[in-house]
DNA sequence: TAGATTGTTAATCGATTAACAATC
DNA sequence: TAGATTGTTAATCGATTAACAATC
């Protein structure tokens, strides 16, 4: 894989600017300064200022972004992002595990508006009430192999049971895949080729509880004083 | 709010380390060194130590976690870690939004597994399928404010589309709510003693076809070659 | 021109890694 | 005692913020 110099952190908030120039596009906005995007997306102007710039030296990108006194062009940013970010180019994803958490991802219109398609949906049970979806093909978990290699699809997402997850992560990377988002609540082994993101439900919710926690014996404190 | 000096990327961390110690002890593994951990997590050894070890500091606990030449005592840490996420007390939270989405969150065992409850549900439309589930109680949007106050629910799940996510937000500060996990893909204004955070389920996989899309570039820049 | 805002460098801040004495 | 592993400090690395000249 090409060394990339951009980090995760850049990238993550380079889709979330993504999304709200597309949305800012779609509301016919021309230019937006990076005080005011920052004020949409409460981050600040010197921060994404500077995620542009090491972006655009990520790419290798001759002419300047913006344009000073104004801001920057939404359409041409937007499309330069898209096209970098390789975004709106039909890419046809896997799924592994149509439980209530994969039935919400195949039905997760965030997904489809940027061109990521779950197109081939694998499980153990057949008999899914939400089977008869359009444009989703729905297989037995022993086809993967067959399917996405004779696909060649690249992409996957994992939303089987934690104790599963690494059988099927060693079977779909057998089968050529290369990228997993994982929402299996546990760490998965992969060749070197391969890569994962790990989008584990709880462990932003366990954030909040230190946090509740800690705000409850701050208060309890407090009523200790008066 | 106290001032911790705990970091969002510790906290995580030790979110991650607190799941993977109750596994290890329904295995009834007595110890586990920062070397092992770190096999198990893809987390080197260094990191954990020193993770373990601000955390002690937040703390302010006198003891050492481990025990030098051993590794850290499974169930004692665990208690510790149980004790300061505020985890298994049982804490009701409220979800907005039983789309597909909140659907699949209500049956997301990891949540109930470690003592947060989602307990009261609202959504706009009444006629849902998962309705009839034990132990959880259905409302309609307009009684969010009677039922939060009344029940001092201070946690809550916002799962609604994007643009209704602000007002959303609105009413459930303005009934008390002081920690918000927000799986709308937009961003969402609070006022300072409320807590955000944002579980965008896109960005992730927007991440991995950035990748996606460098490894094709390089495929064809090698086939040009030869 | 005056006002606004970018592009970019330098300064600061925070997080990770390295190293090793302490000690089980 | 020898081997292993923690606790903790110091060194390094990376990310954010500040600052301001360039320029629309």
């Amino acid at each position: 894989m090409r060394e990339t110099t951009i980090s995760n952190t850049v990238l993550e908030r380079l889709a979330i600017y993504y999304r709200s120039l597309k949305r800012l596009e779609e509301n016919k906005v021309d230019y937006i300064s990076s005080k005011e995007l920052g004020e949409i997306l409460g981050i600040s102007s010197d921060q994404i200022r500077r995620d542009l710039y090491d972006f655009r030296m990520d790419i290798s990108y001759y002419h300047d972004f913006g344009v000073r006194g104004r801001g920057y062009p939404v359409s041409y940013l937007l499309k330069i992002l898209e096209k970098s970010l390789g975004l709106n180019n039909n890419v046809e994803i896997a799924l592994i595990g149509a439980g209530s958490l994969g039935g919400a991802l195949i039905s997760y219109d965030e997904f489809k508006k940027i061109g990521l398609n779950i197109k081939y949906v694998f499980d153990i049970n057949f008999n899914k009430a939400i089977r008869d979806l359009a444009g989703i093909e729905f297989y037995d978990v022993e086809q993967i192999d067959e399917i996405l290699t004779k696909n060649q699809v690249k992409m996957a997402i994992i939303a089987v049971p934690a104790k599963a997850a690494q059988d099927v992560a060693d079977i779909i990377v057998e089968a050529g895949v290369e990228l997993i988002l994982n929402f299996a609540p546990t760490y998965i082994e992969v060749p070197n080729n391969v890569m994962v993101r790990n989008e584990d439900l709880s462990i932003g919710l366990i954030g909040l509880s230190y946090y509740l926690s800690n705000k409850e014996s701050e208060l309890t404190f407090v009523k200790n004083l008066g």
